[in-house]
DNA sequence: CCTGCAATTATACACTTGCATAATTACAGA
DNA sequence: TCTGTAATTATGCAAGTGTATAATTGCAGG
């Protein structure tokens, strides 16, 4: 009878340190997406990867290290996923820019989940030099790779390539981010289209004509 | 002898309930844009507006309210500032656009300061559905009064000078988060010329030639 | 079936948080 | 100068925070 109705030892099984690594990783990840980094209360981390607080600092040498591992899960979760569309072949340097750009302002690179957890590490970033250096890493290699694609549309001299990448990652983050913001403002491929005209305008080339995915939908 | 080397009570002035509640705001904004709303407490936001935290609860239902308070007056802030570029006369309809672009891109609109404020109320008005009647509302008389600067350009059927403002917008919300993420990574007047250039090659129009004010530094 | 050990849980602690309430005190008006 | 009162401070509290440490227990190897 001892137990009945008491608060009985939780069970457990033991798992490998890699999954539960990353699966207390994920759940801060999904926490402060969802309410922001005050939401990611070491309690909260680990009822959502379904364990006890204390699992936490046994790996992890303390929250904030915790954070620091998931914001750079995060970072190179966003660099895979805008990478990983040029994996593809592609028919022309135009039609590989215009997959880039279109993939960015589609799931699940725009996604409102995404914004709120880039939001959310903004201020911890700034205090911390070693997220900040993820950071800067993360943004300029972004930056070089769309400079990389423009340049292969044909030669211009360094300045202006540097110029053109700077204004189409403005457009993209700018359109990406009103698209994570608001959802509901725009019609499904709207801000896609209008991301391809944009980046075209800036470049002088038709992208919009490039792209081969427009009928799937 | 009584009180000497012992804790004092603290002198203080009588204030007029506006002041007070503008330096409470004030105060708020402050800490949210420094350190995210977590920096935001109750006790430090008191402080920091020289009052003991007792008096918050005397100016404001809670600290949500004073919160609630503190994005709306953070948001019509933004608004007046972008627009009181607008209040002095131009020459022609492209220069007021572009004056409005280029304020938008140079202080005190692009500050970091601006975007850690803007970054930290995500979560929370995700939440509230009183602060995200707010942020819609600005959001939306924002791009309003943009493709009105537009349409004053030339004639356009509606549906393209709606798409051409979203762009626009995009454009303009990009390059600002970009300058206060990045400040050091761009030349003093380089995103202000970038983003002329990229709402004119959207528009197809030569923006950077209308703005007046580019022999001023 | 043991037995040891590391993975996991449970408990405790000092500190912070927002909030309620009581005690003061500045200051206008008599 | 006195007095009332509202603005302000001081104190206390319950809940929540990260962390340290002790108590369990799943599970691999004999």
């Amino acid at each position: 009878m001892v137990g009945f109705m008491t608060g009985e030892r939780k069970k457990f099984t033991r798992e490998g340190e890699e999954r539960r690594r990353e699966a207390l990783i994920a759940a801060a990840l999904d926490l402060i997406a969802a309410g922001g980094p005050q939401a990611a209360t070491v309690r909260a981390i680990a009822d959502r990867a379904g364990v006890t607080p204390g699992l936490i600092r046994h790996y992890f040498r303390s929250k904030e290290d915790l954070v620091r591992e998931a914001y750079r899960a995060m970072m190179t979760a966003m660099s895979d996923d805008n990478a990983a569309v040029l994996q593809a072949p592609h028919p022309s340097a135009e039609a590989r820019l215009a997959a880039f750009v279109a993939a960015a302002l589609r799931p699940p690179v725009m996604d409102p989940h995404r914004m709120g957890l880039w939001a959310g590490f903004i201020h911890q970033v700034r205090g911390d030099p070693d997220m900040a250096a993820v950071h800067a890493e993360t943004y300029l290699g972004y930056r070089d790779l769309l400079e990389s694609l423009i340049a292969a549309l044909g030669p211009n001299d360094p300045a202006r390539l540097r110029a053109l990448a700077i204004a189409c990652n403005g457009v993209i983050d700018g359109l990406w981010l009103e698209g994570c913001a608001l959802p509901d403002a725009f019609a499904p491929r709207e801000l896609e289209t209008i991301g391809l005209q944009s980046v075209g305008a800036i470049l002088g080339r038709d992208l919009l004509a490039h792209l081969p995915e427009l009928e799937s939908d």
